[in-house]
DNA sequence: GTCTTCTTCTTTGTATACAAGAGCGACTAA
DNA sequence: TTAGTCGCTCTTGTATACAAAGAAGAAGAC
């Protein structure tokens, strides 16, 4: 978007801690990742400043960067704050729905059928993201599909290890199916409720997401 | 907070923007912030693309910085959100009030009550990010409180222009006291419902609001 | 033997230099 | 006279060099 090298740069950091590259702790030196991307140490910097921003790294004043780690609290706290912002984007796309917005959100829809059915958890995964970004765009509010997406996109690696408690596919596909037809039916306050819960981790959600969590932190010190 | 040169230039510009010393659309060239503030290219640069990351500077590629301008409907959108979490915000603190907190909403409240007798608009405008900023850490929501204080920051240029509205001081007063009355009662609901009202600008507000921002620009350009 | 201090080395923060791309103007041709 | 193309200049994007600050290790003293 912006610059060439530094969103390069960005980007392959991003992913790299998303897939587990780089655990929460890890200290990103500055020179390491300008030879590892073949570029030098200015549009690092700039990158690690992005993703600072973005809240995905910490940087410390003359000692360098590390990649944040959450504590139990936080993540809720996050999820919890994504639930209340595609809640009100969800109940936006119940009154504001129009033809091609219906279609997205069903197309996606499918998509998660489709990947839930074959089990298939890297496709969920994806289809899951593709159907959540349908919402923020049917709310046809720029500002909020914005906010959205950036949330969404910062809670990626938890939502990524949610999926492997069995069988929160299925549950998940339902949960989608109850939100689409609230969103269809022109129900803004339930098609709010509906997704509000779908969003926020907690009970036994949040000990399985906490134990996957924690599992990763450990496979990665071993 | 991370490095001293970016830190200092990065309010400086925020504050410029804030103040209206460099108005939507003006395009900000990097050796004249430079020379303008006694650093190097490099810092500024990072402070334009932290502003750029907080949405306040547009970054086009090869063509520089220009400072976001905001049309009607997003300013309606950030405000919307803005009061989707802050409703949040106060449901929290009402649930989870300690004595600390209570004195320190009393205390901001009292301020602004100052303010709103003496009808001092200044005053006001600082009090009110006081109490507003008590809120979100009467929430106890560390996640919350740092997306709240995000928005709040990013939405000061229009806040100081709302209150140019003759008699909105002591409106806005009254709303305070009666959200404080429910936060104090453990009302949640109530709390939500309050606070969400005190910050969505609707109706004639919002049309103030539009007329004020657009009387700012006319000024800038004259 | 251990603790403290000094020195050195590593690493970040800033500046400057160099290269490449985009915009604007001038010149030529139709 | 107008339109198109070529070239120049200005500005951004990247690299590298230099300086300062912190951390770690070694040496000396208690």
């Amino acid at each position: 978007m912006v610059e060439n090298a530094v969103r390069k740069v960005r980007d392959e950091i991003e992913n790299a801690v998303v897939a587990g590259d780089f655990a929460p702790g890890d200290r990103l030196d500055e020179v390491q990742l300008a030879t590892r991307f073949g570029v030098s140490r200015t549009p690092v910097r700039e990158a690690l400043m992005q993703l600072s921003a973005i809240g995905m790294v910490e940087l410390r004043p003359r000692r360098g960067a590390i990649v944040v780690s959450h504590g139990p609290a936080k993540i809720y706290e996050m999820f919890e704050v994504m639930a209340e912002l595609e809640g009100l984007a969800g109940a936006h796309a119940a009154r504001r729905l129009d033809a091609k917005d219906r279609a997205a959100i069903a197309a996606a829809h499918e998509g998660c059928r489709a990947a839930a059915e074959a089990n298939d958890r890297d496709g969920y995964y994806y289809e899951n993201e593709t159907f959540h970004f349908a919402i923020y765009a049917a709310s046809r509010s720029d500002f909020l599909a914005e906010q959205c997406g950036a949330l969404h996109r910062r809670l990626r690696p938890f939502r990524r290890l949610q999926l492997r408690v069995s069988n929160r596919l299925r549950a998940s596909f339902e949960e989608h199916d109850a939100v689409v037809r609230a969103i269809f039916a022109g129900d803004a306050d339930q098609a709010k409720a509906l997704l509000r819960a779908h969003v926020v981790v907690q009970g036994d959600r949040f000990g399985d997401l906490l134990s996957a969590y924690a599992e990763t932190a450990r496979r990665k010190t071993g």
